[in-house]
Parts: C-alpha cells; sequence; structure tokens
RNA sequence: GGGGGAUUUCCCGAGCGGCCAAAGGGGGCAGACUGUAAAUCUGUUGUCACUGACUUCGGUGGUCCGAAUCCACCAUCCCCCA
C-alpha cells in the first residue's frame, strides 16, 4: 500500500489541490512540506498532535518535513473558525512559546541531519515593509476573493478587524517564502486552513509562474461534529505539568463507542489491518479499543513508562479502589487551621474542586469519598494522623488523587 | 463624518425601579441506569469559616429609602447613511 493510499484509508486527508500531483510526491518521497503552528499557548494540544504524526508519517516515506513556527503570524491571530478576536500576545509571550513548542515537537520529529526542519516565521514577516509588501504581493490578493474565503464568512457578521483579515496574506507569504528558499513544494494544515492555503498556492502560481500544492488534514471531530481534544473548552496538553499522562490517558479512554476506531486509524501508528480487525467489535468489548488507544497515544506523547502507569492505575482504580499509582497531593502543616483541615478545603486544596462550595456541593450530592468511605458531613475534619498512610479521595466516578501528609 | 442599536453570571439569552444571585436553554458537576461509552431521568451550577454574610449585570460618577433596570460621561462592538 503506497503511503498516500494509507493516508486515505486512515481518513486523514481532507482536501487536496491536485490529487495526482500529491499522491506522486509523496509516494516518492520528493514532497519537501511545511506544516504552520501559531504558538497561542506555551504547550501543544492533543490537536497539534494529529499534524505532528502526519509529519512523522510522510517524513517516514521519505518526504522532508519543515515544521513551521509562527512566531510573526501569531503576532497577527488567525480568524479562521473564530468568532471573536483572539488576544493579541506580546512578543516575549510568543517567543516563550515557540521554544516550548519546539522542545516537544523534538520528541516526535526527527530534526537530525538535515531530514526535517524547523524554522521561525518571525524570520522573515518581522521585518516587511509595509509598502513593498503592498506592491509585491498585495497587488496578487483580490479582496473580493478574500471575502468569499470561508475562514472569513462567520467573521463578516461579527466583525472582522483589518488586523486579522491580513493573516490571510501572511500565511501565503510564508509559503512563497518557503517555495523560493527552502524548496518546499506543499503545504499540510487542518481543514480550517484550506483558504489561507490556497491563498499561498495561488500566491505562488502567480509570482513564479510554478505549482505548489495544498492538502488539508481532517479535523478530529466526534461523533456530534464537535471538535476533540477539548474536555470543557480546556485542551487536553502534551505537556505534562498542563495535562497528567493519567489524565491525557483518561481522556482517550473515555472517547465515545462511535469515536474509537476513528480515533485509532487517524492517530495511532497501529498497522490497518489490526485496526479492521478491531472494527468488528462489539458492545463492551470495544472498551479494549479505548484502552489500546490511550495506550497507544500516551506512550507516544509521553513514553512506555508512562503509559503503562496510567494503564494500571486506571484499571485499578476502576476495578475497585486498589492502591495503585495515581496522582498524589502532598499537604503540609500550614494546610491546616488549628490542626485539621475540613471536607470541602482539603478538595479544593487537591484540585478536585475549584472552590469550597463546589466541593461542598458534591460532597451533599453524596459523590464524594475517602479510601472508598462516603463523606456526608460537609464538616468532616481531618487531621496529619489520617494521612500518614496516604489515602484516596475521590470525587465522583473519574476524579482521584491521593493525599499524604508530608 | 452623521444617525440608530447593543454590552447580563462559563456560553447563548430573558429581565427594564423593590418579589433579582437574576427566567429559559446549552455546557459543567454530582446521583440513578451502564461498559470509565451513548441515550435517558433527577439534583446542582457567584463566593465565603454556608441555615447567615459578602460581591456581581462593559467602566466611572450621579438620581433615589432602594438601580441590572433611570441620568451623564467614557470604552468596545454591530447596523444604516457618507
Amino acid at each position: 500500500m503506497t503511503m498516500y493510499d494509507e493516508l486515505v484509508a486512515r481518513g486523514l486527508i481532507a482536501q487536496v489541490t491536485n490529487e495526482e500531483e500529491i499522491k506522486k510526491l509523496i509516494n516518492e518521497g520528493k514532497a519537501t512540506f511545511y506544516i504552520g503552528f501559531d504558538c497561542t499557548a506555551d504547550s501543544l494540544t492533543a490537536g497539534h498532535f494529529m499534524a505532528l504524526t502526519l509529519m512523522k508519517r510522510l517524513q517516514m516515506a521519505g518526504n522532508k518535513p519543515i515544521a513551521l513556527i509562527g512566531g510573526g503570524t501569531t503576532m497577527i491571530g488567525d480568524p479562521s473558525g473564530r468568532t471573536d478576536m483572539r488576544k493579541m500576545l506580546t512578543k516575549e509571550d510568543i517567543d516563550h512559546n515557540a521554544r516550548c513548542f519546539k522542545q516537544q515537537m523534538e520528541r516526535f520529529i526527527d530534526f537530525s541531519d538535515g531530514k526535517a526542519m524547523m524554522i521561525n516565521n518571525a524570520d522573515w514577516l518581522l521585518d516587511l515593509n509595509y509598502v513593498e509588501l503592498l506592491r509585491d504581493v498585495g497587488a496578487c490578493f483580490s479582496v473580493n476573493n478574500m471575502l468569499r474565503a470561508e475562514c472569513y464568512k462567520q467573521r463578516m457578521e461579527k466583525g472582522l478587524s483589518f488586523l486579522e483579515f491580513n493573516y490571510m496574506i501572511m500565511q501565503s507569504y510564508d509559503f512563497y517564502h518557503l517555495y523560493r528558499h527552502y524548496g518546499c513544494n506543499m503545504q499540510f494544515g487542518g481543514d480550517d486552513q484550506w483558504s489561507n492555503m490556497l491563498g499561498g498556492t495561488e500566491l505562488i502560481r502567480r509570482k513564479l509562474g510554478k505549482d505548489a500544492y495544498a492538502m488539508t488534514i481532517t479535523l478530529l471531530t466526534d461523533s456530534q461534529g464537535k471538535k476533540m481534544g477539548k474536555t470543557a473548552g480546556n485542551a487536553v496538553w502534551l505537556d505534562p505539568n498542563k495535562t497528567s499522562p493519567y489524565d491525557f490517558y483518561q481522556y482517550w479512554r473515555n472517547v465515545g463507542d462511535a469515536d474509537v476506531l476513528k480515533c485509532i486509524r487517524m492517530l495511532t501508528f497501529l498497522p490497518l489491518e489490526q485496526i479492521d480487525e478491531m472494527a468488528h467489535w462489539e458492545g463492551s468489548r470495544l472498551n479494549e479499543a479505548k484502552e489500546i488507544l490511550a495506550y497507544e497515544l500516551t506512550k507516544m506523547v509521553h513514553g512506555e513508562q508512562e503509559a503503562e502507569a496510567a494503564q494500571a492505575s486506571a484499571r485499578a482504580l476502576f476495578a475497585g479502589g486498589a492502591e495503585a499509582d495515581v496522582p498524589t497531593c502532598t499537604l503540609t502543616d500550614t494546610d491546616y487551621r488549628d490542626g485539621s483541615i475540613q471536607i470541602p478545603a482539603l478538595m479544593v486544596k487537591a484540585g478536585l474542586a475549584k472552590s469550597t462550595s463546589e466541593a461542598r456541593q458534591a460532597v451533599q450530592q453524596g459523590g464524594v469519598t475517602l479510601d472508598g468511605e462516603k463523606i456526608t458531613d460537609v464538616r468532616a475534619q481531618f487531621t496529619p494522623d489520617d494521612f500518614r498512610e496516604g489515602k484516596l479521595l475521590r470525587k465522583g466516578k473519574k476524579s482521584f488523587i491521593r493525599i499524604l501528609h508530608g
């Protein structure tokens, strides 16, 4: 099976500019392609993860990836898929974020011996001269066409600032720049980037009379069409300090039945035959598939050891509260008042509740247990001695934390 | 530049002088049912040393016994005209 066919079989490809040419390029390992990452946060997310795996797949087939860090474009902010303007980040924040991205990417992509490149578009975008740019590439863009682009449509209703309107031009300029200086002949990106990407191929055609290609990756959505990789509006981060390996594992362990196979296909490197086999699994057996998904992804992101640990913890906890390696919260004397701590305060301290009110409600509704014993009294108090050996505090079915007195 | 409209709790969206911590929906959380799934039903959802107190309705001042609701100014956004 060729590389391209495999991508199709895994459901990764959404749109392409020229299927025949793209097929040939990537199958023969002749593509130098780039994917842009805007550094709006200090860690990559599960959403970026798919792009990274795609880079890896293509790299394994001999193609050369360019990871483009959006140090320059982040200064503008991409309006695609947004209903309001992004918060403007300072240059310092962006630089910091770019460094974090780089570190995380190095775990997946082999950057040695020029097998891949990492470039920051701040290097050329920040020094552009306004009038020169307008004359150079501005003339190649039709405002009429831009306004018809999908990525601006939503914003035409709520308002679109001139700043953001220029995002497409910056991204197009990136492609043009990479084509000329690095021989980059293809761009990949999320499906929401399609119009921005076409801007680039169009610019290259107009300026240089050459063909460059673009291909978008299917957005990972659940069976209800919602973007995956988020919990309650918060991203699932790749940084273990922002999303613990255990939580990361749990996120995938808990995907809906309808989405497991799709995720395994798109995100893991398991052979397609094996995945097709799993497609026959039904009912509760799908739980096995979920474990495989969670384990594989955790292994790729956090390493085998963490994946084993997360899996062991999850199995032990859900099988019946056995001793297990779960996140621990260590209390010190200052956490107690007059030698004791009340249950709501304890839950807040342990991160199981955002406020004491929330903690109180959880207790009142019978959702809190300590070492398996249900806590019914909101005023229940504990002393350091209670936690000498460590106790398992649990809220609801899925939130656990070990409390220890340090 | 001129005219009109908007800004409410996580989101959408009611409220138009006291009965407002603020309807309804979404989302979140918890309970029941289950397979750590989905669907469904129930409760809950500003904060706190929680049967009471405190702080919220773009910002700042004002009117009033009393303001999310009225007035003034400022900010941001939308629409129409230029």
